[in-house]
DNA sequence: TTGTATGCGTTATCAG
DNA sequence: CTGATAACGCATACAA
């Protein structure tokens, strides 16, 4: 098509001033005089220049403007989750100011040909799980010398993490259950590692998802023989179906259940109802993370509510300084109790009263 | 820290060969005698080098594997909707053989600093959404000479196009109603325009987003008189909302729903409910996208299955050949009607036969 | 198979 | 406030 792209050369001969000075009225970095403002605006119009080639730019300036966010699954999987949505739309609050935008990168590129990120023009990274898989990732990123934060990661060495206080957190729904009166208590958990599929937990099961692991200690500080099982995802349907395992026998049935996901805790009330209980009445349900449950009205699941947003605005707040070059901590966010509806003091197992 | 980073000319400085043959031992474009190979890779490995760096090559190679996809809405409102995420999946899929990732960009960043279109070094750019409001964002890209891709938009000109069959497709949803004798169906529309607050669509009423217009106009082909309620967003609370609406009367209650989408129509399902009503006894449903809606079962939407994720597909490679400079077509991708349970014959009005 | 030379489009620096 | 100059780090055409 167009015979070649007008450079801010070409801009700055037209309007008869130096590259220097045409780029400067772009920049910004120092002031121009309007008079020759407008000849290279106006010489930039003719040409139909945009604007500095970005590219170019970056390489001078050794900035390319771009934040990776590294996902362990499947792109599509990571947004079915309601609370990485949230914090996608946090990060992306917090990069802009730095003039930032997000670039998605998958951990495990399926081989050969992949983007990533070796090979992508990044400022910085965020590297966004759970498991060990994304140590593979962090260290290539280290390699490159490019900062980086960790979300709930096990990020180990100096790495600034931003984690939540997953133990104190939902050892607070157990205390609230055990407070109402609670003596038999399940748990449906998130998944206890990668490729996962649900059943039953064992107590010797290795649990190598850091959130998983400690949820269920807190659970089990309060509830030390409380049975666990743990879904394959964090979903109702996967709830659904952990609820009718846990709830299916009447002889066995908890009193409460105690879900690690508002998701699964969602799920678990479905099968409350389907089985003809009543929520809270004959099962009390938690669970956690605070966010909307499309299609739960009337329920209000008591759960915690955990900072989603906020996450990933520390991220970035925790990555725009270290694009600075000045160091950031680490930083644990606190998640709040919150009651909704869904739980009551056990139902009397003898008397009628 | 570091003094300075090690480039490609240390590298072949300390191999003891040229910059250019240290250069193809890393792109791999011409053979390389093992031996110098090994040197160049041992060489590299001790300083730390860990290959090219992405922004000067891609400023010498004019290509920075960069394709950003634009969203009209926060983007935490965009994943919100399945089949976006389905179709980012498939988008991400699509460009990868590119060696290409995905930039995240909005329409209107907030005022003042921001990434965006124009200064993003980008490859390509793909649009997603429906009403004007990208007509902007379609023009940024364009000055700059970048290519563009267009989903669900109504980009006019020359912009190659990844649409959807919504009339034809809803006109079949709408043809298996009264094939099973329904006369009174109302729809749940999707919003009808941006910034639309849920409520009746009036017959004169302005619809300036193409997919609602579309398939509206769908339902009206073969229902003339329906009665339409357009939902402010596509979520089953929001269909709950307006099944309240539509089944409230049973003097005008219809016999039937056409939910614009899978959400919308769970919703109006939770609303029947409510309402003590059998579905599809008593009201027939049908949705459209044929998502899994998480936790609807037993319930399965008669629906229309749109390929979402071929949509993304589609997109990632027409983005591919438009960077390869082949021109792409417009494509149009077909929905396929799914018949699930959600709809029977209307009860009959007065006889019990 | 390897080396040489050149320019991709900018912007930081510093002198005028 | 403006202009000259020198990199930024690399990939390619071409010659050897």
């Amino acid at each position: 098509m167009s015979p070649r792209r007008a450079t801010i050369a070409d801009v700055a001969r037209r309007a008869g001033v130096a590259p220097s000075t045409a780029s400067v009225v772009f920049s910004g970095k120092t002031s121009v005089s309007d008079a020759t403002r407008a000849r290279v605006l106006d010489a930039a119009d003719q040409l139909g220049y945009t604007g500095p080639d970005p590219v170019a730019a970056s390489l001078r300036t050794g900035r390319s403007g771009i934040v990776g966010v590294v996902f362990e699954e499947h792109l599509g999987r990571a947004f079915l989750d309601p609370v990485k949505t949230l914090m996608m739309d946090g990060l992306a609050d917090a990069v802009a100011p730095l003039g930032a935008g997000l670039l998605l990168l998958r951990d495990q590129e399926p081989a050969g040909t992949g983007p990533t990120l070796t090979t992508a023009p990044l400022d910085a990274a965020v590297l966004v799980g759970c498991s060990g898989l994304l140590r593979e990732s962090l260290h290539a990123v280290r390699a490159r010398g490019i900062p980086v934060v960790v979300i709930e990661g096990d990020a180990g060495e100096d790495v600034p993490r931003i984690d939540l206080d997953n133990r104190e957190a939902q050892r607070q729904a157990a205390s609230h259950l055990r407070g109402l009166g609670h003596e038999r208590v399940a748990t449906v958990t998130l998944p206890i590692r990668a490729g996962w599929r649900a059943g039953w937990v064992e107590p010797d099961a290795e649990i190598s998802v850091e959130v998983t692991r400690d949820r269920l200690d807190a659970v089990r500080d309060v509830y030390p023989d409380a049975p666990a099982y743990a879904a394959s995802a964090s979903s109702i349907d996967e709830g659904l179906a952990a609820g009718r395992v846990l709830l299916a026998d009447p002889g066995t049935r908890p009193t409460a259940v105690i879900a690690q996901s508002d998701l699964l805790g969602a799920g678990v009330i479905r099968a409350a109802e389907e089985l003809g209980l009543d929520v809270p009445g004959d099962v009390s349900v938690t669970g956690f993370d605070g966010i909307v449950v499309d299609g739960l009205a009337p329920y209000r699941l008591t759960t915690l509510v955990q900072p989603a947003t906020e996450k990933g605005r520390a991220a970035g707040r925790a990555v725009a300084a270290l694009v600075d070059g000045d160091d950031a901590p680490s930083i644990s966010l606190t998640s709040t109790f919150r009651e909704g509806n869904t739980t009551a003091p056990p139902p009397s197992p003898a008397s009628v009263d």
